[in-house]
DNA sequence: ATTAAGCACTGATTCAAATCAGTTTTTTTT
DNA sequence: AAAAAAAACTGATTTGAATCAGTGCTTAAT
């Protein structure tokens, strides 16, 4: 794109949710008393796109895809750590329907916070409410960066987005192990499982990047930062 | 997609903004007084990707595009009717930049409201900040319909799509004039003007739509939005 | 009225990327 | 340790859609 940042396309950049800390100490108790945690083992579902949303889900533990269903492939919304709010968009009046699916990639600890209480707790608490907006907003961010991606840009540009995400805003490193497969990668870039493996045997042997088995060290940052923005 | 209706995919459902019903008569005086109203002409750019955002848009009259501005081609990310608001993503702690350009299709009237008026209110007034939550989250369900489309379906599909949603959506009836060219169906559509006219051409020998200069006419909606959903 | 400019349209060609059809490697299960 | 099942990988082929290279039709300017 150009000068204003679309460069977080797999998850939004800042983590460090601050809503909670704009909540009485009664709100909180509020919502630790309705709050449910659960375990989910690797590849499972934590939220159905389409389902009643009883609840609000923050991720305290793991690594999970949030995703649009659909018929032929679904489409990958955004990678969400721990320390994420999932199901935002669906405080709305009228029906609380989970507008999207969410699946694990690796085993993971959710809260489940009861739907009202949090939509209560907003009509309470303005200031509660302001940073929600900007959890939101922050969302939108991410979507749009990834939408851009997805439809404007090829092969090579859409690989080395998604690698340098993972490096920069998942795992805060340039040498990490994936806990996804080829066929993750594929579905989060929008393409085929063969061409993500091919495109990244382009960047190895072009040196941009290294990869064994399940390690990927990125190598030439610039280089990448340059196929991702005109890819 | 399947049961859970992603079918808005140019412009929000429902575009009766209630948000200013939740504030005080002050409030609104508040608003009024730092307002300024401006008349855009056909073709002309009300707001820019990257610049400070010193406004609130509120589209009185007219019709607009909201785009991603990008090297080989833009990303329109939604068309907006009068009656909605613009720029409302970025409201953020921290730098207030439009994080989309818009521009104009027609003639158009916008109300500048001032952003920290506006930003304001949303931490004096719980009940507008849950209303602006709502807005929000409408425009999430929008931009999610459209990335799926974009995405995942092909060129017949998408121009079904587009032109079942502007007749729903935007102008509320079957056969309407567009004032926008085959280009511009284009850019909305994501695809190549000779291919929007191909694909119309296509449409209209089987019966689907009626087409005469700018004035369009759809004849079979059953199998429009069969060819939508499958496309 | 005539020229110019832009838009609508058509057919041929090219291209990026998916699909298909395999083999090899790694991981998991028995 | 062996068998089975997933992944990872490779090359050939197909395909959907863009690009290219035009012609004809409008609308706007002279």
């Amino acid at each position: 794109m150009h000068n204003s940042g679309y460069t977080n396309t797999c998850t939004v950049y800042n983590n460090k949710l601050s809503c909670f800390e704009e909540l009485t100490g009664e709100q909180k108790e509020l919502i630790d008393k309705n709050k449910v945690i659960v375990e989910y083992n690797k590849g499972e579902i934590i939220c159905k796109q389409g389902a009643f949303a009883s609840h609000i889900l923050f991720l305290t533990k793991g690594l999970v895809k949030v995703y649009l269903e659909g018929k032929p492939k679904n489409l990958i919304l955004k990678i969400s750590p721990d320390g994420n709010l999932i199901g935002l968009p669906s405080i709305y009046d009228g029906n609380n329907i989970f507008l999207y699916s969410a699946a694990t990639y690796t085993h993971s600890t959710v809260e489940l916070i009861d739907i009202n209480i949090f939509k209560q707790l907003i009509r309470e608490n303005a200031r509660f409410a302001y940073k929600v907006i900007n959890v939101l907003n922050e969302n939108t961010v991410q979507i749009y960066g990834r939408f851009y991606c997805l439809t404007n840009k090829q092969l090579h540009g859409r690989v080395a987005d998604i690698l340098l995400c993972l490096a920069q805003r998942i795992f805060n490193t340039m040498d990490f192990d994936l806990p996804l497969s080829r066929g993750d990668l594929a579905e989060l870039t929008g393409m085929s499982t063969e061409s993500v493996i091919r495109v990244m045997k382009d960047l190895k042997d072009d040196g941009m990047i290294e990869t064994t088995g399940k390690s990927i060290k990125i190598i030439n940052y610039e280089m990448m930062s340059k196929i991702s923005e005109f890819g």
